[in-house]
DNA sequence: GACAACATACGAACCGATTCGTAATACAAC
DNA sequence: GTTGTATTACGAATCGGTTCGTATGTTGTC
């Protein structure tokens, strides 16, 4: 027997709050970072307090989301869940709540939301072959 | 000028909660309905208690996001908001905040959430030609 | 009218996420 | 050591969403 897929018998999929994905995402892009990187890196978007990023970095420490390297004197954090375990996650729980399961609706929206370019379209077609070879 | 898409000068979509979602998906798929017709609806999943179902329908009301008829004694009520709409809204919202506004990348987690049927893909390749086709 | 059944209205409690003030601690420079 | 600065730790307030108990009102039946 086979096993496709990526999650076989791996640690359950943590869904990350708006927050936490939000620090995941500069964890993910600069790997191991310190609270003021993440921070900074943070607040040209929102702004967000110093310590509001670090409780919300502990409390991810707590949930599994990171792990924290305590040896320097400012701690170094890095992402204990992937990128697209964790985009799959979300994905899957939204199809779910908003799409009554239905895939084809689903990306069927995500091209309607926007007009596509022709070379968005493109891409994802290919995208799709590749997907259909590597299944049989 | 021609318009196209659907959300030209309309108003503003509003973002649904979870169990507002819920509720939504009720009236959309069996129409104009009271709340004791939601509540029996929903029970056969969450069990959620009756007065519960009220408060939050009342509150969607005040959203905006379905209209109440209160000629009957049993109020009425009917989504405001179209579901492709709310569809593209959440969309939207999963696509900025854990992919980086990159919707080939959602498309394809979408598609590796579980391994595709060919049926699956061949559906949803034809409806990306369709896609195309309407573009130019 | 009295009662039962069912509807709405409303306030309060609760929960998780978020935010931040403040205290405690470690480090560096002098 | 003392002072100043950066860091972590922690508790409390807040907020939106959710839940429900209870009050109040309406309808139909006897």
């Amino acid at each position: 027997m086979r096993w496709q897929g990526t999650n076989v018998m791996s640690t359950p999929t943590i869904r990350p709050s708006d927050g936490e994905l939000a620090i995941l995402r500069v964890l993910w892009s600069r790997g191991p970072a310190t609270v003021r990187d993440v921070h900074t890196e943070l607040s040209k978007d929102r702004d967000m307090g110093y310590t509001t990023v670090l409780k919300l970095m502990q409390i991810m420490v707590e949930k599994g989301l990171v792990e924290r390297d305590e040896r320097a004197r400012s701690h170094t954090y890095s992402p204990l869940q992937g990128e697209s375990v964790t985009q799959r996650c979300l994905l899957k729980e939204l199809l779910q709540k908003a799409f009554a399961g239905s895939r084809r609706e689903l990306v069927l929206q995500a091209l309607e939301a926007e007009p596509a370019s022709a070379e968005e379209l493109n891409n994802i077609r290919k995208m799709l072959n590749e997907a259909k070879k590597r299944m049989s």
